[in-house]
Order: structure tokens, then sequence, then C-alpha cells
DNA sequence: GTGCGTGTTAAACT
DNA sequence: CAGTTTAACACGCA
């Protein structure tokens, strides 16, 4: 599943491809998951202009003029692919065809990936936003007892860290992911802020440089610790692995628990 | 053939 | 009751 990093790159490469284009025809294949009926969304994309796709925590928000938006979550298996003419994707949940016929189309074997007209919006501030600042994220740790690793994931607080970046940032900010939330001191957590940020962005920028052109898929290949393939940091520290709400976490023992 | 990975939600559990 | 943990989703991939 991509992570912000790769949703951040998508974003933007199907803001260049699909720009300007026209909506001819929205085809629903799947609608357990679609907050309006196939009717609804058809009424309110059909003949709007995609304006820009922007990302939104661990969705993508795909903006239409007359101020629609199709807010597009790949959840675990979901991917997007463009398509001449015809789209010839198995699984298919939406398909959105322009009047040049081309298209966008997503799918998700699983039926979990979720389409969504016009997405509340929400006070969770974007992991990249400037909402998230030390005195929020200060006080949202104080309030939680639970393993930071946990409350970095949880998207009611901050939006869009999934599993593999989780263990880069807190490898990054040198806290061990069981350390205890509210336990985690003031200066730790400045270094903790920094870490988000500085590793959100730099994936982002490898990824943009390494695969210019993805809309789908993941890159993990320059992921230091969260790597089933890298045995040790670059410092040559070991890396172990163990599960954290049944998910896997890698960590070394540079990183102090709190 | 086998089992792991992955986000979210709802249900189960403490 | 509130907070936390687990099952389900169902396939690609190694």
């Amino acid at each position: 599943m991509p992570e912000l990093p790769d949703l951040q790159v998508f974003s933007h490469n199907l803001t260049k491809a699909l720009k300007g284009k026209k909506v001819k025809r929205v085809e629903v294949h799947n609608t357990k998951k679609l907050n309006v009926s196939s009717k609804e969304l058809s009424a309110a994309l059909e003949g709007k202009t995609l304006n820009r796709v922007e990302r939104s925590g661990k969705e993508l928000h795909v903006h239409f003029s007359g101020d629609q938006v199709l807010g597009l979550h790949l959840m675990l298996n979901g991917k997007l692919y463009l398509f001449k003419e015809k789209n010839e994707q198995k699984y298919t949940i939406i398909e959105i065809l322009f009047d040049d016929d081309s298209g966008l189309v997503m799918t998700d074997f699983q039926g979990i990936a979720t389409p969504t007209l016009n997405p509340k919006e929400t006070d969770v501030p974007d992991a990249l936003s400037d909402e998230l600042d030390l005195k929020y994220l200060l006080a949202q740790l104080q309030k939680k007892k639970t393993a930071v690793k946990n409350m970095l994931m949880d998207q009611h607080i901050v939006r869009g860290i999934g599993n593999a970046y989780a263990d880069e940032i807190l490898w990054d900010a040198k806290i061990s992911p069981f350390s205890i939330a509210r336990q985690i001191p003031e200066e730790k957590v400045k270094e903790l802020l920094k870490s988000i940020k500085n590793v959100l962005k730099d994936a982002e920028k490898q990824i943009l440089k390494t695969h210019p052109d993805i809309i789908a898929g993941e890159v993990r290949d320059f992921m230091l610790v969260h790597n089933s393939k890298k045995k040790e940091t670059p410092g040559g520290h070991k890396i172990h692995q163990k599960p954290i709400a049944s998910r896997k976490t890698y960590y070394t023992d540079e990183q102090v628990e709190y």
C-alpha cells in the first residue's frame, strides 16, 4: 500500500496528466464503499473539468469545477491506472472517462478501496501541514498511555502516517516505538516532530527522483529500517523486529525507550 | 503449495 | 464505560 510520500507524488503526477480534462462519464463497478448512489456521483461529476489532485492524509482528493471533490482512498491494495479508450483492469471499483476518451480507474481486489463524493473536512492535522506543530503534538502525546508508534499511526491524531513510515520516523528520532507516548520528554518530542517532517519530505524527493511518473504501487527500497532486506542500519546497528498491535515493527538499540 | 503484508472499521475483549 | 486489541476484507508476491 502506498503511504503518504507515494500518494504525494501520485497527486502531483495525476494533476499533470489529467488537469483540464472534462468528465464524459463515470462508471461505478462496486458501490459497496461509495457514500452516494452511482447516479448521484455521475450527476455531480459529468461535464465537470478536473482542476487538480491533492493529497489529504492517506486520501487523494480529485478537485473538479463546480466545487466537486472526489476522494479516493486506496486502503491496503487499491491501485490507480490511466487508460486510453478502454479500461481493461480487473477488480475495477470506479472509472472516470474523459471526453478525449482517456480515463482514470481505481481497482482493488479486496473491494475495500473507497471513493467518496465531497469528503467531509476534518480538524485532524495532516502530517505535513503546519497545524501539526510542537504544541499540538505534545498535547496529544500527553493524553496517551499507548505505545508511541500506535499514536503516530492513529489517523484521528495525525493523518497520513502508516506502518512503514512510523518505523522510519521513530528510528530517525531515536525513539523506541515501544515508548509510552506520555513519557517522552519535551526535548525528544521536538526531535520527533522534526523527524516526521524530514523523513516524509525526503521520501517524497527520493520517490520523485527514482519514479518520476508513478501513480500506483509503493516505493520502499530506500527505507533504512523498515526493510526486510536490511539486517543493520547504516551505522552498523542490528535491526530487530517485533510486532506492535499485530503490525511488523523494525527498530534498533539506538532508539531510547521511555 | 504457504504464509505474510497492508489500513480501516466494527466487534470483542479487558 | 472507555480504552485497547483482534478479525475480516482477498489477493499478489516471495
